[in-house]
Parts: C-alpha cells; sequence; structure tokens
DNA sequence: CCAAAAGTGTTATCTGTACACCCATGC
DNA sequence: GCATGGGTGTACAGATAACACTTTTGG
C-alpha cells in the first residue's frame, strides 16, 4: 500500500450522530449552528472529523462532548454516506449514529469552540443542513423508528422515569401510528425491559398512573 | 477544515467482501493470496483500499474484480472494523461486506497483478490472515446467518437452479440447525421467492425432485 | 419388493389483534 | 356522580411447529 498514491490519498471519515426526543407529541432533533468553514453559520447535525487515535463510536462521543458539552450518551450505529463529492474539503465517508436524549435536561451548551447555536428542531422545521446532513437526518430517522421496535434505544429518553401511556404516545408519535392500549401494555411488559419503580405519577384529573424505569444491564435480546 | 490536520490527516478506507460458497456440507470462503506488503504471500480476504473517484460498493466490485475477475456480484453491507492500529501502514477503517456465488463457478483468477492465488477454504480451516481479516470473516458468517433469514443473499449461490431439499440443507449447514422437511417447503414457497422450472434433478436411486430458481426481479421484503 | 429420498396434508400451539369492562382521581 | 384517563381479562385469527403417510426411482 503506497501511502501517497493520489488514487486514495486526502480521504477522511466523519462521525455523524442524529440526537432525536420527542418532547409534548414531536419529535425533535438537536442541532448545531456551525461557526466555521465549510457551511459557516449553518445549522448541521452533531459530529465532525474522526482522528486517527480515537475509534468510530469514541469519535462520535467526542464530537458530542466537543459541540454540545455532553458525556455519557448511548450511540446506536445508523448508516454509511458514501457520496463521493459530499464534502467540499475532500474525500470524507460518513459513519453515522442515533442518540436519543431527555427534552428537558438542561446540561446542553448553547456555544463552543466551533459552535454558535444548539437547539432542538421539529423534524418538521428542520432547515436546509451543512453537507449532505438533511439527507442523513432522514435516514436516521428511518433507522430509528426500526431500533425502537428491535433494541432500547428509547431507554435513555427519560430520565425520571414513564408512565406506560407515556411510553406508547413516544412510540405512537415516532411511528406516526396509533395502538391498543392493552396490547401495548402487554407487550411492552413481555419484554422484561422495564420495572415498576413503586412511584404513582403526579395526577391531573384522573387515576394516576405507575411510573416504570428501564432495568439496569438489561438488553432487548435484538440489540 | 484543515486539510492538514494531524489529528486526521492520512485516513482512508478498506471495502472488504467475505466472499461464501456453500459445498457439499460445508460453509466455504473464497480467500486470496497477497502478492505484495504489507502481508506479502498471507492469505486475506478480498478488498482494498477506496478510491476517491468510487462509492463504497463501486469499490468493493471493483476490488473483487480486479482480484479474482468476477463481475456482477451482489453484495450485502456486513460491518464496520474501526480499530486504531487494523492497519499497519495508516489509519484505515473497513466496511466489509457479504456475497455469496456459486462453488463450481469457472472463472475465479487464481492470480492477478496483486495476488498469487485464489481458492475456497472451509470456515473451520481458515489458516491466519492478513490484517484483522480472521475477525472481520467470524463477524460476516455470522451475518451470512442473519442475513439467509432476511434477504435473498442466498440467490446467487446456484447458477443451474436448486432443488428444496438441496436448499434446505444450505440453510441447515449454514445455520447449524435442523429444519422439518414439510414446513421448509411450505415456509420457502409461502415467500414467492423461488419458481419451478419445470426441470426434474438428475437422479440418483431415489425419487426425482424439481428444480427451482429464483425468481428474478423479485425481492424479499425484508432486503 | 426394498431402500432412499421427494412430495403432500392435518392438527396443535403460540403469538398477535380485537375488543369490553372496571377503577381512581379531581371537580 | 361524572368526566378523564389508567388498568385488567378474554376471545378470535393468523402464523409457526409437530407430526404420518404416499410416491418415485434404482437396484
Amino acid at each position: 500500500m503506497e501511502v501517497n498514491n493520489p488514487l486514495y490519498k486526502g480521504q477522511g471519515l466523519h462521525v455523524i450522530t442524529a440526537i432525536f426526543t420527542v418532547d409534548k407529541g414531536d419529535v425533535k432533533v438537536l442541532l448545531i449552528k456551525r461557526k466555521n468553514k465549510p457551511y459557516e453559520n449553518m445549522w448541521a447535525l452533531v459530529g465532525g472529523a474522526l482522528y486517527n487515535n480515537e475509534t468510530l463510536l469514541d469519535g462520535a462521543k467526542r464530537e458530542i462532548k466537543e459541540k454540545i458539552g455532553i458525556e455519557g450518551i448511548d450511540l446506536y450505529y445508523a448508516g454509511l454516506f458514501d457520496k463521493v463529492d459530499r464534502s467540499p474539503v475532500m474525500r470524507m465517508v460518513a459513519v453515522t449514529y442515533i442518540g436519543v436524549i431527555d427534552r428537558y435536561r438542561g446540561d446542553i451548551l448553547k456555544e463552543t469552540l466551533k459552535t454558535c447555536n444548539a437547539d432542538w428542531f421539529k423534524i418538521s422545521e428542520v432547515p436546509k443542513l451543512a453537507y449532505d446532513h438533511n439527507e442523513i437526518l432522514l435516514a436516521c430517522l428511518e433507522e430509528l423508528k426500526r431500533k425502537i421496535l428491535e433494541t432500547d434505544v428509547l431507554k435513555t429518553l427519560f430520565v425520571n422515569g414513564f408512565t406506560i401511556p407515556e411510553l406508547q404516545k413516544v412510540y405512537e408519535t415516532i411511528l406516526n401510528l396509533k395502538f391498543d392500549r392493552r396490547n401495548f401494555r402487554k407487550k411492552v411488559l413481555s419484554l422484561d425491559l422495564i420495572e415498576d419503580t413503586g412511584i404513582m405519577e403526579n395526577f391531573e384529573g384522573n387515576k394516576p398512573a405507575k411510573v416504570y424505569r428501564f432495568k439496569k444491564n438489561k438488553k432487548n435480546k435484538n440489540v
């Protein structure tokens, strides 16, 4: 392998994460506003160039830390983007991930060394993004739909537990479908992924619901 | 993005394909013997460096053409390999694919510009390979097991059609499982992916079996 | 006519879907 | 006591798994 062969010299990898949440009936994605070229001042997904001394997952996590200040997020592989001209600077292949976090966590940085803003956008109101990030976002959303059925990707959506009706609304929002209450409960409990906390939700004029949480160290067999 | 930033300068991508077949009760993989450094004279999976002017799939197909002379093979994404030191030359991330071909096709080149041999190896008898290809092979084999249940990856295994008992033996060989003859037949016919050719197999002392083929332009819905 | 493997049909079980009723709360 | 949403059980249907007998060929 010749290091300077022009056929493959000057390549790189992007690690890009679509960070989703669900907030009052809407799926939202976390976007950052770029400070630097290329695509200066444009909104973009969280991500950047992979470094030589880190794995893809480590790179994605570093980018998340650098661009929005969050650590410890679980990432799920989503797909590859390899159009030859997807970066104007050099040949870049993007490896993309999905992350899910609580919409109300307060520790998201609005400004960093490379970003001048960060905010949640409804999926239907996402602006034109840097690079091919609109295309990546759509693919990640499709993959999110698959992942919520086959993995425990939603386990980090609720920091303070959730009721089963709340969880159902999240599924219905993401999949744009309606489920039968009784069958949904049966299904989600049969997976043995969640457990009763013993706490009841704060009620508002109706029967209080039990608060559940995802079991620690329990993985969906499909993960 | 600074092109010469040492943090991410000098990266590249490998496109690597595990080409499988099934031959008389054994899963086999096609290996090539490398002519050049690194890993000179060692066996390896088919693959190489991605060029700047091609997509990942195009690169994988070009490598297959260059190293074993075969064109038109269908590839299925298998996984990513991203250990920092997986290549001794420079930082390389590998994108891996699965291909399946007929064991008896005669057009596989034994020697090319970069290879000095090519041969089928039983999975259980694969030698120490170049790079991390042993690890890649194991992962691709696992992925093959998943893919034969969810995709039409096997459609290129038989150039001259197959009988349903033959197909069942292939599934049983790859998955290391036994299936009920009657249920297997029912299931595979219900998928509407194969059709009767009207031909009967060459018999050998027992009842001749119908020869089937995969329907053209029919895709498993899971693909 | 016997051995070997192909081909077919029926029954039981499980999984998923559809659906009706009761319960706890605030007002 | 009524409106609102939570919680439980049962019946039906479609899919999967288990299983027994007949057919065609070569020797």
